[in-house]
RNA sequence: GGCCCGGUAGGCAAAUUGGCAAAGCCGCCGCACUCAAAAUGCGGUGUGUGUCGGUUCGAGUCCGACCCGGGCUACCA
């Protein structure tokens, strides 16, 4: 085994020659890099590798993963690696511990960022996306993480993408049986479904038998039941980006989340994912796995669960339904509204305005049916940002029709207005003023009575009432809720209004499907065809089916405000591929290929079953090994759902990657693919390293590295001066444009990677955000000198410990500290763990020699944050292997309670002395004691005690008179 | 507007159940080393936890109101 030499010839002058400097770091961590790769030290045994050799796989396993990177071509800037850093620090702590873990980094290669990287440049999203991980590589190499490099992938790999498109086809290939498993519904094959329809288990839409029906017929009531559909239906499209886009990619304002191009709606034909048979599950298992309150909430509110009825009111040209969550108050209902868009407006509008319709109703026009469709040609103009700056003012026309209140027999006016949605409910409302904001807005807008059904308390003086209370004025010669309160009369009116057959109890779900397909050249085509039918899936013997090359792979854009624009996919282009001659069983025919592509959410859907099992070209996943890595852990929860132990990203992906990759992983799970019901156990989102911009008079950035810091001799307040000019400070993000980007290059360059990463890590709590600040890593570097002074002599290279033991004092000092670094690191608070090493270190620094010891367990505890120095010093203090398996440091016990404990003595809460007494001291010695003590006589001058508070051993109170 | 986080020396931060506020890092000051500087080492340096009130023997920590900063959400019936 070739050691590494460090040189003898001092770089500069007189300094010591083997000093710690970011020379030597830098020779220091390519070797430990270059050793680590060559022994395979962070090789990681699968349980069938561990068999073949004979070996058992260790019981504990911990499996890691951070959230990967899309390859972006810009270079990494030093918040980039900070969640990496983290999750190898936590994945060598716990090897250490003694754990199996696995821990890899790819690489989410498709997509639009690395397409459109790919157009800026000119060149083939392919070449460029592969030469950006090269680079990547490189400088994440250079971190020294502990991962297993043949477990990494991009998801661009033809390999990679064989089995996204497998897992497309499976779900492509079923249906969600809403009724099996107890009412909680599992998706099935579609086979069983046909199976099915053909014994007559189940009815066949249409009231036809199947044997009646055609096979065309057949297929398309098969496809209507797939939970990857063809929908035609109102879709965001974005000419801007040349594509449609989901509900979780666009935003409130109706932009889209990349780029924030205006979105418009379409009706496009396009592949929908049928989520929403899960919804139910989505939300249900949230309280099963361990994620931060707040993503947890997010996903709530994204899926918007929503438990109510329907209620159908009699009205001109048939029933209209409406959806509420407080059918409690139907007796409050005085008015109904519908979206301008609801298909039965026409039939509402009524020919003339009925007797004494009061003018501000009609919009000023001579009929209904003017007001009605000038009201309607004037929301359909609206943008979404139009409606928001409106903001509360409402508007809308009366239809000249009543409905009936199916509770009171009350006729009651029906108005179309743009504050109801089409796309939520059913599109109509019930309106109650008296217990809804809205509606009271409206009540009070266009002159409408207020009924309340709920008594607000008496020191309520609000307009609506939303809050729970008893019911008033709500009784029929049927029903009473009088005096219910809210729960029990919802459950009231939900049963007779059954009974009655005006309505029922239903749930509505805000989460609508997912809208699969793009129309962009980088993705993973559809393993699909058509025939003059639909949609047929390839053989599994056909894939992957890859990209062609194409002349143009942009996509075609517009000018992002022409909404009367068509969707034009690149691949549309290619007849060649497009068109396409095959046997799929009846003999070779001809077929189109799908010209779509997936969103770039499907690789990342699935990849944490790739880490696992990366060379698999039989199935998705073996089932041993995903038992072994994911399967549920009866031991944390009787119901445990499995997944990865611990998933490290950013908070940006709540509601997009993180419900997607659910969605997907527990349709594997109902097909029987995998034994765990959620991805991701537990999820901890890191904060974002932030910095400091400066912008002069001008208001042009300028560089931050050249910003002095001076004091104002007037104000003497911290002023900000750029080449003598005074400038304005900014806290944000880092980025090109605003001139204050530090690069991970620039740290190993004047530091060293470890440096860097203890730097990352003691900044403060991984979970929060904070400014990046060059000039104090500079401490990092002072602390790893002091380690490495106290172990190595700078002037030999020689190891400086001493066998002999360490004094008490110093023994009791490095078990404490064990003791609290292994909780903290346990707890991922790296930043006071590496406090307390430190404060050690310090310690150590004052011995005339350190003790082996000491210096070994030290050199073990910093090897997780600063994994090549540590390394080097094991090797230095005579151990010829890696200490990356090596033991973590224990703490004795014995050594971890004090001889003596100093107790505070205070006086009316201040302290006034304090006295050594042994930790098993009782009350009323150490009560005795502290009224003995001089001070506290002294401190209640005279005055009489009226009592003693006594928290042994620590603190005792005296409370005068 | 609603909901959720956060506010501790000049900056970043630490403080089991309420129990000595400020561990650690940067900065700043001084000294040593040096012809000098840098680097390094050693020593020193911050009257009080955003504001007001409450509970308590005791509050950074609990409760209420307000101020400031950040995030999510925004007619979802």
């Amino acid at each position: 085994m070739s050691q590494l030499q460090t040189s003898t010839t001092p770089p500069t002058g007189d300094e010591a020659p083997h000093r710690y400097t970011s020379e030597l770091a830098e020779r220091i961590e390519h070797y430990w890099q270059d050793r680590w790769e060559r022994e395979g030290t962070f090789h990681t045994p699968n349980p069938d590798e561990a068999a073949a050799k004979g070996e058992d796989v260790p019981s504990k396993k911990f499996f890691l993963m951070d959230m990967f990177p899309y390859p972006s071509g810009k270079g990494l800037h030093v918040g980039h690696p900070l969640g990496y850093i983290a999750t190898d620090v936590v994945g060598r702590f716990k090897r250490m511990c003694g754990f199996n873990v696995l821990h890899a980094l790819s690489y989410d290669a498709f997509g639009l960022p690395a397409e459109q990287y790919a157009v800026q440049t000119g060149r083939h999203p392919r070449e460029t996306t592969e030469a950006n991980i090269v680079n990547m590589k490189r400088q994440l190499r250079r971190l020294g993480l502990a991962h297993d490099e043949r477990r990494s992938f991009a998801t661009t790999d033809p390999d990679y993408i064989r089995w996204t498109q497998w897992i497309f086809k499976q779900i492509f290939e079923s249906w969600y049986d809403a009724d099996a498993d107890g009412g909680r519904g599992r998706a099935r094959p579609i086979d069983e479904l046909v199976k099915a329809f053909e014994a007559g288990e189940r009815e066949v839409p249409g009231g036809r038998s199947w044997a009646e029906l055609d096979d065309a017929e057949r297929r398309r009531i098969i496809d209507d039941h797939r939970l990857a559909y063809i929908s035609e239906s109102p879709v965001n499209w974005c000419p801007a980006l040349g594509t449609v886009l989901s509900n979780e990619e666009v935003t409130a304002e109706g932009r889209s989340e990349r780029g924030n191009f205006p979105v418009f709606q379409r009706n496009l034909r396009q592949w929908m994912m049928r989520i929403t048979a899960y919804a139910d599950r989505l939300v249900d298992d949230l309280d099963r796995i361990q994620w931060p309150e707040k993503v947890r909430t997010m996903q709530r509110n994204w899926i918007g669960r929503s438990p109510g009825a329907t209620v159908r009111f009699a009205a001109p040209g048939g029933e209209l339904e409406v959806f509420t969550t407080r059918p409690d108050t139907l007796f409050g209902t005085t008015f109904m509204v519908v979206a301008p868009e609801h298909p039965m407006v026409e039939e509402l509008t009524a020919k003339a305005w009925p007797e004494g319709t009061r003018e501000p109703w009609t919009g000023g026009f001579a009929t209904p049916a003017e007001a009605v469709a000038a009201y309607r040609r004037q929301a359909s103009m609206k943008t979404e940002l139009e409606r928001q700056t409106e903001g509360r003012h409402k508007t809308g026309v009366f239809t000249g029709s009543y409905a009936v209140n199916p509770a009171n027999g009350e006729q009651v006016p029906i108005f179309i207005a743009d504050y109801v949605l089409m796309g939520y409910g059913t599109g109509a409302i019930m309106a109650v003023p008296g217990q809804d904001e809205r509606d009271w807005e409206f009540a009070e807008q266009f002159d409408l009575p207020i009924v309340r059904t709920v008594q607000p308390p008496d020191d309520f003086d609000g307009k609506a009432y939303v809050g729970d209370g008893p019911a008033i004025n709500s009784a029929n010669d049927e029903i009473s809720l009088n005096g219910l309160h809210k729960d029990d009369a919802i459950a009231t009116m939900i049963s007779w209004l059954e009974k009655r057959g005006a309505g029922t109890g239903t749930v509505t779900y805000r989460l609508r499907d997912w809208l699969f397909s793009r129309q962009r050249y980088w993705g993973e085509p559809f393993p699909i065809v058509y025939d003059e039918v639909g949609p047929i899936s390839l053989p599994d013997s056909a894939l992957p089916l890859l990209l062609p090359d194409v002349p143009d792979y942009s996509p075609k854009t517009y000018d992002p405000d022409d909404a009367d624009t068509e969707p034009e996919p690149p691949l549309a282009r290619v007849p060649e591929w497009v068109e396409v001659e095959l046997d799929l069983g009846d003999g070779p025919r001809r077929y189109r290929r799908d010209t779509n592509t997936m969103p770039n959410w499907a690789g990342s859907c699935w990849y944490h079953l790739r880490y696992i099992d990366p060379a698999n070209d039989e199935r998705v996943v073996d089932p041993d090994v995903e038992r072994y890595w994911m399967g549920p852990q009866p031991d944390r929860s009787a119901d445990d759902p499995g997944g990865v132990d611990l998933y490290v990203g950013g908070v940006e992906h709540a509601v997009l990657h993180l419900l997607y990759a659910r969605f997907w992983h527990k349709v594997l799970y109902d097909l029987g693919w995998v034994s765990s019901e959620e991805p991701y156990f537990r999820l901890f989102n890191q904060g974002y390293i932030q910095a400091y911009a400066y912008v002069d008079s001008r208001g042009q950035y300028v560089p931050a590295e050249q910003v002095e810091e001076v004091e104002d001799p007037e104000t003497s307040e911290t002023i900000y001066v750029y080449n003598g000019q005074p400038v304005r400070r900014e806290y944000g993000k880092m980025g090109k444009s605003l001139k204050n980007i530090v690069t991970p290059d620039e740290m190993y360059d004047a530091y060293g990677a470890d440096t860097f990463r203890v730097y990352e890590m003691s900044m403060g709590p991984l979970d929060q955000s904070r400014p990046w600040e060059t000039r104090a890593v500079v401490g990092s570097l002072r602390f790893l000198q002091r380690v490495w002074r106290n172990v190595v002599d700078e002037q030999t290279g020689e190891t400086a410990v001493v066998d002999e033991p360490a004094d008490d004092e110093t023994r009791r000092i490095l078990h404490r500290t064990i003791d609290a670094v292994r909780s903290d690191m346990a707890a991922m608070r790296f930043n006071t763990a590496i406090a307390r090493m430190i404060e050690l270190n310090n310690h150590l620094t004052k011995l005339s020699a350190v003790p082996r010891e000491v210096a070994e367990p030290l050199v073990l505890m910093i090897a997780p944050v600063a994994p090549h120095i540590a390394e080097e010093m094991w090797s230095r203090l005579g151990h010829s292997t890696s200490l990356a398996y090596e033991p973590f440091p224990t703490p004795d016990p014995d050594l971890l309670v004090d001889e003596t404990v100093t107790c505070v003595v205070q006086v009316a809460g201040k302290v006034r002395d304090r006295i050594e007494v042994p930790p098993s001291v009782d009350d009323d010695t150490l009560q005795e004691q502290a009224l003995a003590s001089e001070a506290v006589q002294r401190a209640l001058e005279g005055r009489g005690v009226r009592k003693v508070i006594v928290r042994a051993p620590k603190l005792v109170n005296v409370v005068p008179d």
